[in-house]
DNA sequence: CAAAGATAATTGCAAATGCATATTATATTG
DNA sequence: CAATATAATATGCATTTGCAATTATCTTTG
C-alpha cells in the first residue's frame, strides 16, 4: 500500500481501486445488498400471506416503535419513496391498521398512528422477522454483533441526508 | 438481562425481544436497509443519466469481476429476480454492453459476457460508486472496516441458500 | 429407455413503483 | 401585505417488477 515511489504519490492518488481489485466478497455494499436482498425475500412470502408488502410492513414496524410520525418523516425512517408510501398508507388505512390525523401546527402535514389492529398484525409478523434476524447472526458472538451495529450507526451518520 | 426469576426462565425463553425493546437504531437489518436505501438512491440519478437501472448496473458490476456466468448464477450474484434480470439483459444486449452465448454443456442455459463497451460503461460509473463507498466509510478506521466486512461475510454465509 | 420430474430461461399480465406534477398550505421577501 | 418561493401530500402516467405459466432441455427412475 505504501510501496509507491514518492514522485508518483502526489500525481494520481485520486484513482480508486477497481471493483475487481477489491473483490466482490470484500466490497461492503455488495455484501450488504446480498444479505438484505435475501432477508427481504425471505420475508416476502410471509408478508404476502398477511396481505402486506415491504413498504406496508416497514411502515408498521417503524410506527410500532415511534408512533404519530409525520408522513414525510415516516418516509425517511421506513426508507420508502414518498409517493409509494402515500399509496401504502392508503391501503393500511383501508385495512384499519393505521389512522391519520392532521398535524396541529401545520395543516399541510399529516400524522400517522398505528391502531391496535396494526400492532396486532406486526406482532404476528415479528416472530418471523426475529427468526430471520437470529439466523443472520447465528454463531456470531455478542461483542462482534455489538461492534457491527456500532459501525452501522457510524455509516448511517455518514450517508444520511436528513438528521433523523 | 439476567433478572428473570429462575422459575420463569425455562418456560418462555423462546419469545424474542420486541422491536421496540431492541430499538430501531440497534436493529441491524433496519440500519442496513437505511444505509443501502441511501446508497442505491444516491446512485440512481447517475445511473439514469447513463441509461442504466440498478439491475443493469449490478449485472455489469458482477460481470466486470466474474465474466461468462450462467444467467441463473448471475441472478444470485446480482441479487436480481430471474424475470427482471432476463429483461435487464435484453436491454444490455440491445445496447451492446453484454453478449450471450449458449452453454456448451447444457443447451437450456445461457452464458453472459460483458463487452468492451460494457466495461467502458461500468468504468465510467465506477468513480461515482467508489465515491459513495468512500463516503460511507468516512472516518472509520481500516481495522474497523476489515472487521465489519468479516462479519458481513459470516452473515452472508448464514443467510445464503445457493452456495455461490 | 420411456415417462415423470426437475431445471434454465422467457413471457403474459396484474400490481407496484417512481418521476413529474397538481393541490393546498405555509414562509419569505420586496 | 401582496407576490413569490417553498413545503407536505396526493395523483396521473409510463415504466418496472415479480409471480405464474410456458417452452425447451436435461435427469432420474421404474
Amino acid at each position: 500500500m505504501n510501496q509507491m515511489r514518492p514522485e508518483t504519490l502526489a500525481v494520481e492518488d485520486t484513482a480508486p481501486p477497481r471493483l475487481g481489485e477489491i473483490g466482490l466478497a470484500n466490497f461492503a455494499p455488495y455484501l450488504m445488498n446480498r444479505i438484505m436482498g435475501r432477508y427481504n425475500e425471505d420475508l416476502r412470502e410471509e408478508l404476502a400471506s398477511m396481505g402486506l408488502t415491504i413498504p406496508k410492513m416497514r411502515s408498521l414496524a417503524v410506527l410500532s416503535v415511534i408512533d404519530g410520525l409525520l408522513i414525510r418523516d415516516l418516509s425517511v425512517y421506513a426508507v420508502v419513496e414518498q409517493s409509494t408510501l402515500s399509496r401504502a398508507l392508503d391501503q393500511l388505512l383501508a385495512d384499519g391498521l393505521i389512522r391519520k390525523a392532521p398535524d396541529a401546527e401545520d395543516s399541510r402535514a399529516t400524522r400517522v398512528f398505528i391502531t391496535d389492529a396494526g400492532r396486532g398484525s406486526f406482532e404476528r409478523l415479528w416472530p418471523s422477522m426475529a427468526g430471520n434476524y437470529a439466523k443472520m447472526f447465528q454463531d456470531i458472538p455478542d461483542v462482534e454483533r455489538a461492534q457491527f451495529v456500532a459501525t452501522l450507526q457510524k455509516m448511517l451518520g455518514n450517508v444520511r441526508r436528513h438528521n433523523i
